[in-house]
DNA sequence: CTGTTAGCGCGTTCAA
DNA sequence: TTGAACGCGCTAACAG
């Protein structure tokens, strides 16, 4: 690791290999109009100089730096945390770089501020198009291609790949009422989040689905996180007629679910079956293992990459909006009644 | 989100404002001779316009872009994950914005490839600075400040946050032993890696500390994955006199010797007690909690923002290498014997 | 095949 | 207090 004074040039490059500039850039660019001696010598001066072009003045002046950029509420987050997988696997395929940016924690930047943020990213000419997980709001002017992850709003007028949040909601409660469970309770998301309110209505559709009549006492509000989940469950569990199952609207919660029912002595599933929603890494760790619904939020990252790359090139997206569809992963948290 | 055609650049206010390039610029970077009502006109265009300045031109020219980067070897793990948390916090508090980059995965790029891409960002005046998680290799020339992050040599030539990994090792044999184990087991990590050295070294020197000689049976060897832990388990749980404690190299590893311990029906602690190390974001659902040694990951990630922070802004650096404690963290994994 | 030249969008002199 | 002109490092015409 050496440091040198100042960066070399394109022009260093020309200089010393004595040619000219545009020949250097014809070489970095794999024109092919350059013969194979000079090619050869160009390529060898580089080398030597340790020469890279410039991202920046490369992008400023061709619009185009073959970079990614993926923007995040945070990374603090599981969730975050899959979406970057996703989106990684993918541009490793392609010939694009990525870019991870976000605004730091959500709490110290107003979002104002934030958006002039992403969209000095974007216009900047350092990304070629941008991917954006919501929750940030995503309401600007822009110049590059954005493909929106779960955005918050039923109909974005911004191509996006969105959760089926209902219709997983649903699978869940199918494979509990199959069981046998008729007093299942639910635990909520955050429910500024649409997401959140479509796993409610997956939860109501599914009670209804099962003719079983809903008792408003079975929902509880939470907020995605394992403390909220546990206060909640308690409520649940100290009704007269407790739930014989639990559906807890992410697996953070289904964490906090564990806790509470842990605390109050009752085993899993013996006592009290689980189930939650994301399929998140840490999900398989749990004891017992969190029978879940799965959403693929990674391959949701993957695609999102596929739909802003096409964005680039110019071409038509088949579809301007991508669902994902959800999976019930069966593991060990839940039993026939 | 609205899209239009064209970028707004400065020229562009300039001409709604009436007045001049360098007006609009002396307005955008706060100078301070700027008339007041020429400041409000222009900032009022500025905002009608949504004009804001290209960031790849603005590096360009000033050299100076309050971007960090964060260069890791991959984004797959949770090691990675805690790294990632700890920049961005100390991000937050500064007046930097994060980028993080990543090659994609790991077998896809040669070095060579990839060295050329880390330079490319750091001499392309995007980021004023970088931190470089290791093992990415890091010799090559570069302009901006590097902080590298567990380097893999001993004594790294660049400023970096290392872990004390011999004496974290021995922190937890010293519990270990304290506990009365005598015979304990040890999978070690990637021994290619420095880090997983260190561990096995703190390890012998544990056992040297209590006075136990060593068993080279008990020694095994994994990669720090979970499934590359189950193997060695099986080997020391087959053992004539197998070992009553087993020390994993890392938590993940840890993870595959519950895998392994439950597989021959063993409880922990109660048959077998098992520590880890990193104290991962995971260890904690786990059922028993790992008891383990925090390494404070994010930490060395806060720290190393700090330090190329202050390296940017051409301080000196009170210490070169900055050597990060490691700390026991007991939860329900070990017992007595 | 190669060199010359004109900007890309911005910050920064230097005059006015 | 303001504006004109130059250059950051590079690519893309256009000549030769």
């Amino acid at each position: 690791m050496k440091r040198q004074r100042k960066s070399v040039t394109i022009y260093d490059v020309a200089q010393a290999a004595g040619v000219s500039v545009s020949t250097v850039s014809r070489v970095l660019n794999g024109k092919a109009d350059v013969s194979e001696d000079t090619l050869q010598q160009v390529q060898k001066v580089i080398k030597e100089l340790g020469f890279v072009s410039s991202l920046a003045a490369r992008g400023m002046r061709s619009h185009r730096t073959n970079v990614l950029g993926l923007i995040m509420p945070d990374v603090e987050s599981l969730y975050s945390f899959a979406v970057l997988r996703g989106v990684n696997q993918a541009i490793a395929q392609l010939h694009y770089d990525l870019i991870v940016y976000t605004s730091g924690d959500s709490f110290h930047n107003d979002s104002a501020e934030k958006e002039a943020y992403f969209v000095s990213l974007l216009n900047g000419n350092v990304v070629d198009g941008a991917i954006v997980v919501a929750p940030v709001a995503a309401n600007f002017t822009t110049t590059a291609p954005l493909v929106i992850i779960d955005p918050n709003n039923l109909s974005p007028e911004c191509p996006a790949v969105i959760a089926t949040n209902q219709v997983g909601a649903m699978q869940a409660m199918q494979y509990l009422t199959d069981l046998g469970h008729r007093r299942i309770g639910f635990i909520t998301g955050r429910l500024d989040l649409v997401s959140a309110n479509r796993r409610l209505q997956g939860y109501k559709d599914g009670l209804a689905a099962a003719g079983i009549p809903l008792d408003e006492q079975l929902i509880q509000i939470g907020d995605y996180s394992i403390s909220s989940a546990v206060a909640p469950t308690r409520n649940l569990l100290a009704l007269p007629d407790p739930p014989t199952a639990i559906f807890a609207s992410n697996d953070m919660s289904a964490i906090g679910v564990y806790r509470a029912a842990e605390e109050a002595g009752l085993r899993i599933p013996e006592d009290l079956s689980v189930i939650g929603f994301d399929n998140l890494h840490d999900s398989v760790y749990l004891n017992p293992a969190l029978t879940t619904i799965d959403q693929f939020i990674s391959e949701m990252g993957s695609i999102a990459v596929d739909m802003v790359v096409q964005l680039i090139k110019g071409e038509a997206l088949p579809k301007h909006i991508h669902k994902m569809p959800t999976q019930l992963v069966i593991r060990k948290s839940c039993r026939p009644i």
